[in-house]
DNA sequence: CCTGCGGTATTTGTATACAATACTCTTTGT
DNA sequence: ACAAAGAGTATTGTATACAAATACCGCAGG
């Protein structure tokens, strides 16, 4: 992370997810060369990567802009790594393998300390979450299946600052990953991409919940 | 088409497609600016465009390289292909409209006119071809769907010199089209789904069919 | 008040120079 | 003979200058 252009990419990153840079805000170059500290070339890099993630959106006249997310974008990106995440698990499941497993295992094992802890540690918990979809999709052994799924994995970041994980939602998380890992042992494709696809669209729906409240949060302090 | 990057990634990418830049063969950006005849930026811009791709891979090093393309690679991308394809096809049976309808039978329309005549217009089929699934894509309506779709779509280009198209092979596509047009005058998004995703798995089939045979062609010619 | 038109200011595209990094091939020591 | 080290070469990364394209703003005419 030390060459200039994936620290523009970075910073601009963080920039629009944290909201200092608001949806349709225009991204000059030069601006953020400064602001980068670097020099336009990274920065043309840093934008074009951005671009591919849908973080950025660019006019017909190569002017970039952040672009905004509707929340009909964001069930777009949840429903396709619904399917997308389902058939990873579906070809983990096939090409399953002891080692495999133990890292599966072990990344669940660690998911379920964190929650029962006093105050679940939520940076554990997000980490051991990562590495065990992770785990699936490099058994799933699909270069194509795994650059797809990167532009959309660690999409909603926004949401880990918005959302407030309650303890239920995280051993619910736990438990639907046990399952999976139970569909892995038996080698059941079909299982276990039921149960991935569900354990997204809960995911979702546990995002869109959360969102909706934030809303009229928002709805009522502008009425006051 | 004007701009220098563009110009160099058609130029790369076709020199890839061709066989000139042979899988494994490494892209000097230095190189590759000369044969183009632009500077070094745009093919750098380029190489970042074909690695996203996949038509080029980097070592750790930044190093880039013609990617090899096992036929492994090509069943997976015609895997995500059908899924993705399929779920496009059924979310445009969702939100059809009768322009859309339109565009999408006047395409396959001039398809069909393209196999019929007594040399069939292989150029014109794959535009109408072209048309056809682009419509479909934009009834769909999900500018993610359509992002992760671009980069597998035009992807068996190979092929396209490769495989001598059959007049059946033709007609069949024509009357699939066909069936899924009825599939989206009923607004069935589960039957234009399956069609879509067989339609896709057809395709690629004949692909591998066309490539056994070219192998094995080709061994021969070796052990002569 | 709105619309179209220039001219100016911004912004992006490309080329090039130089710096940093990685590779290669030879040399040297064990 | 083999491994490690190092110099020299090849290749990529970054900054910068200039060119081309585009947007903005004020003004004139309707």
């Amino acid at each position: 992370m030390s060459r200039a252009s994936d620290r523009a990419y970075e910073a601009i990153r963080s920039m629009i997810l944290s909201g200092e840079l608001p949806a349709g805000a225009q991204l000059a170059e030069e601006a953020l060369a400064e602001r980068c500290g670097v020099s336009r070339t990274p920065v043309r890099e840093a934008l074009r990567r951005l671009e591919s993630d849908l973080l950025v959106t660019r006019t017909d006249t190569q002017r970039s802009f952040v672009a905004d997310w509707s929340i009909d974008d964001v069930a777009d990106a949840f429903e396709l790594r619904a399917v997308l995440e389902g058939k990873a698990a579906r070809r983990a499941a096939e090409r399953m393998t002891d080692a495999a497993l133990a890292r599966i295992r072990g990344a669940n094992h660690r998911l379920g300390e964190a929650i029962r802890l006093p105050v679940p540690d939520v940076a554990v918990f997000l980490e051991a979450n990562r590495d065990f979809h992770a785990a699936i999709l490099d058994v799933a052994a699909s270069r194509r299946l795994a650059a797809l799924l990167a532009t959309l994995i660690e999409q909603p970041v926004v949401w880990r600052t918005a959302h407030h994980y309650s303890r239920e939602a995280l051993r619910r998380s736990w438990s639907e990953h046990e399952e999976l890992i139970a569909a892995f042992v038996r080698r059941d494709g079909a299982w276990a991409e039921a149960i991935m696809t569900g354990h997204i669209l809960r995911a979702y729906h546990a995002y869109a919940d959360a969102h909706r409240g934030l809303a009229e949060l928002s709805q009522k302090e502008a009425a006051e």
